[in-house]
DNA sequence: CTAGTTATAGACTGATCAGTCAATAAACAC
DNA sequence: GTGTTTATTGACTGATCAGTCTATAACTAG
């Protein structure tokens, strides 16, 4: 009944993501955008309602993609033990050599503290995460035996080596002190 | 023999490091630096070269005052135990309730991947933190019996929990959970 | 085919951006 | 006092900002 969208939403939004995560929302011109999503001015506006919608809905993007894909892994019981899933998300940190660090952690020291919704998201994203890992906690020969406290206790501070982590290698951090960090967070896990 | 400047420019520099901290980079305009900083456009141009020197100057300032307090604070022996002392820097975090973070995080993420003079000073500041750290255990009745490479990695991943209790709180999370992280992450040292 | 609907393209707008400049002011040397 | 030097002020500049609007295109229903 009407003229159809040309371009994938979803693919537009994943581009979009990757320009704010490299340069944040501020630093993130609409030429910018409309240079990475490959379509037109009007056409970004008759999808989105500004360009704070755009960061929004790339923050579910990467939710949907990039975090979801990291609970799936912790709490899929056929991937393995659980400390050794939780090893695998952090050496996956030290090897990400592009080095851009996480969306997530970027958006919640870039806009939680001055954008509502987003501190509504990230905190979303950081509790689901946590639960996740104290799922994998419970998939872990050792940790099974632990009290749910505990295991909770030690998904929050899991999940802060996370972040430390990504801060850290997006700071320029050398691999040899990630790896140190990985090893000692979790030597006696 | 000249006009002398009227502006203290230490003060000047410490209100601009407020704005900076809070809204970031890009997000801060000349006119909002202006109004903090109290001085005419043509003053700003006279002390500084542009807005990129403002936040370099900046950055220096929070390395000279914040982050030199705290690695003073660190490595006084007088200031009592190094656990004792590690544990008063993780707590004021905690107790912030301003919930700005941490200046030399938010400029890891937000600028040192962009600009290689940020990334350099962000990395001094990591470092001699770390360093800081390695000094008060060697201050700790436990960790002083510790071998030196077992006390530089505790320190690593010490400076490491502690830039995640940063992040975390400036992204909102409950104060309850920030302490637990201190619990855990400081109750084997 | 025509009518109705929505997407696309990119020119356009007013606001704001970082940075410059010329006039003026305040200091010191003499 | 005069001359020299540098700070202050705010008007000004051209570039870029986010967002709007109009003309055109692509589709379906009938």
């Amino acid at each position: 009944m009407a003229r159809p969208r040309e371009f994938d939403i979803d693919m537009a939004l994943d581009r979009a993501m990757g320009v704010f995560w490299v340069k944040g929302y501020e630093g993130t011109s609409l030429q910018d955008l409309l240079r990475a999503m490959k379509i037109a001015r009007g056409s970004l506006y008759k999808a989105f309602e500004d360009k704070r919608a755009i960061y929004l809905a790339a923050l579910d993007h990467y939710d949907r993609t990039e975090v979801g894909e990291g609970i799936a892994f912790l709490c899929d019981p056929k991937a393995g033990d659980g400390i050794t899933k939780i090893r695998g998300m952090f050496e996956a940190v030290k090897n990400d050599t592009a080095r851009r660090g996480c969306f997530m952690c970027n958006a919640a020291l870039d806009r939680a503290s001055l954008d509502a919704d987003v501190e509504m998201k990230v905190s979303s994203m950081l509790h689901r995460l946590e639960d996740a890992i104290a799922v994998a906690l419970k998939q872990s020969r050792r940790a099974a035996r632990w009290s749910a406290t505990r295991r909770a206790k030690t998904a929050t501070s899991l999940l802060n080596a996370y972040i430390g982590l990504r801060v850290l290698a997006r700071s320029g951090y050398p691999a040899s002190g990630l790896q140190s960090i990985i090893d000692s967070t979790l030597s006696t896990k």
